[in-house]
DNA sequence: CTGTTAGCGCGTTCAG
DNA sequence: CTGAACGCGCTAACAG
């Protein structure tokens, strides 16, 4: 409603004076002014107007959050998502920047995104757009990638341990004397977050001649559609005794299906998920499961993000969070 | 990088044709320049300004989305929120809106939203802000509420039947022969919602002769918070048999917490959730509830909204979505 | 059908 | 310390 040029004219003074009170510059003002100026500005409630300053500035602080996702899919049903999406908005406010979520499929969406909001940084988690090399924008923009393992010239990365987290799940079931072990993926053989942490399930296993035969890596979270599947493999002799689990989620899944078999959960089926979301305490058993903290890596990708938007000459950085076993009651020790 | 005007110069047309051919107005621009106006457009990868454009228009397509919680919270690690803010999220998108989501206690920050960027419409969830009235823009502004009770002049609402929702859930109980029930409500008693509920499911169980006495209500989903009052409520020999609880969320924590204390679900204990999550399938026993459909009511709400926006002389109006009884695992017969 | 002209509200020189 | 003037990129009358 009033304007900075209101402001100035009910003030007495010219418009750059104003501006420079809004805008901190308050050492080229002289004190009354400053004073009389900022209860003008209280009393009228004034609030600059973002557009015109974006477009005086040529860039804003809008950060883009990039999901993958279709159009009319609700990717935040998926509480890892939902966590760390959260996150990241938190952070982002946190630093004075303001989110622009985005949910797509097609790297064009992003490029407008980018280029009409003249974007201050770009955040893409989990994706495995290939073409989003496509985006020709990213390379000027500063961007960090979250759980994204192929190479974007220019952008920085936080990644977590996946293999390490495979790893420890492994060792953890064998020394807790399993020797038949399933794996339920995010979106096998899509995802290079599931590629790795079934790699590293598969090494730590080697040593003690355990095999994760391809029969037992069920795809993806939908249980419902790999339920015959998952019969087979729970159904026959010689089945698996635990199941190493990319997501909470779909460990909770497992449990449920696992039951509704007539499999007790842990003393006929363990189960390792991967998260630590709440989730994991809600459910019956209590779910023993790899940790990462969506909270600490949503802080330090804003961080990242923001270093690499105050400082345009800092080099492309790469960070690896670390993961450890949370131990609860969906374990069972064999033999 | 390239501007309106330096497409305008390629093609050697006016501004004004350009901005005719972006905005679709090709009615007034001939075939042939069209054809290469878009051209030119496509082949320079030209992204209209929008801070110029929202400058120039005075309004934006945003759509301020408000959700209640502290600077360092993250309300998205509530299942619901995340349901309803993606279901929200996406319905905006498809009518060519663009979210701006904000998570607050704080009124101001909320009003400065709305002026800063020109907010074309402002969707508020689950509030109990009663200083909502203090912004004084949002009179001006088509707004809808979205399970709030208290009246805001000029708001639009799509609430729940939630009086039913507890009636429901009361009728069931009662006829699966319980006498004895407890409430777990989200913020009781600030939140009119668990009211509401409460006070649905206290009409349908006077007819039987049932009260549901206040040490019974656990006030809210933090059930760590109240061990000792569950401690007691389930520990005493006249304990409830059944708990209706306001969410999916803190049913699955109720279900928990009293398996720690040895009672069996639903042998010992019978549970009522509400919401209808994926949760409710992924826990065990799978979770009986009252639900409603977050996708739809986001759907409703949207709607609502851009019809406002599009209309500003249409009236408030108010909306109230409907409840049915999901029927699983956690409740038992009884007697 | 097309071009000219004014702003939109603000930041930023540059003189004073 | 202050102000006048220009421009950011685009839309919207108004002429033609």
């Amino acid at each position: 409603m009033s304007s900075l040029k209101e402001i100035a004219a009910a003030a007495g003074v010219s418009m750059t004076t104003v501006s420079n009170v809004i805008n901190g510059n308050l050492k080229r003002v002289s004190r009354d002014k400053v004073q009389l100026i900022q209860d003008l500005i209280r009393e009228r409630g004034y609030v600059p107007n973002q557009a015109a300053r974006n477009l005086a500035q040529r860039g804003s602080r809008f950060v883009a959050i990039i999901g993958q996702g279709s159009d009319d899919e609700n990717i935040f049903l998926n509480p890892y998502n939902a966590a760390y999406f959260g996150a990241l908005v938190k952070h982002l406010y946190k630093r004075d920047y303001v989110p622009l979520v985005r949910v797509t499929n097609d790297y064009r969406t992003i490029e407008r995104d980018i280029r009409g909001w003249n974007v201050a940084g770009v955040l893409i988690t989990g994706s495995f757009i290939r073409n989003l090399q496509k985006i020709t924008t990213l390379s000027q923009v500063p961007t960090v990638l979250t759980d994204c393992y192929f190479d974007l010239p220019g952008a920085s990365h936080v990644d977590l341990d996946d293999e390490t987290g495979g790893r420890i799940a492994g060792e953890y079931l064998a020394g807790m004397g399993h020797r038949r072990i399933g794996f339920v993926a995010n979106a096998y053989p899509d995802s290079d977050v599931d590629l790795r942490r079934l790699k590293g399930l598969r090494e730590s296993l080697a040593p003690y001649g355990i095999q994760v035969p391809e029969a037992w890596v069920i795809p993806s979270w939908d249980l419902e559609a790999h339920r015959d599947r998952l019969a087979a493999v729970l159904g026959a002799p010689e089945r698996p005794t635990a199941f190493f689990c990319s997501a909470d989620f779909s460990a909770a899944g497992l449990i449920r299906v696992a039951v509704e078999f007539g499999l007790r959960v842990p003393e006929d089926l363990s189960v390792v998920g991967f998260d630590n979301l709440p989730l994991c305490s809600l459910i019956s058993p209590r779910l023993t499961t790899v940790a990462q903290d969506a909270d600490i890596k949503a802080e330090r990708t804003v961080d990242m993000l923001v270093r690499h938007i105050e400082d345009r000459t800092l080099p492309p950085e790469r960070t690896m969070l670390g993961v450890r076993l949370v131990e609860r009651d969906s374990v069972k020790r064999l033999g």
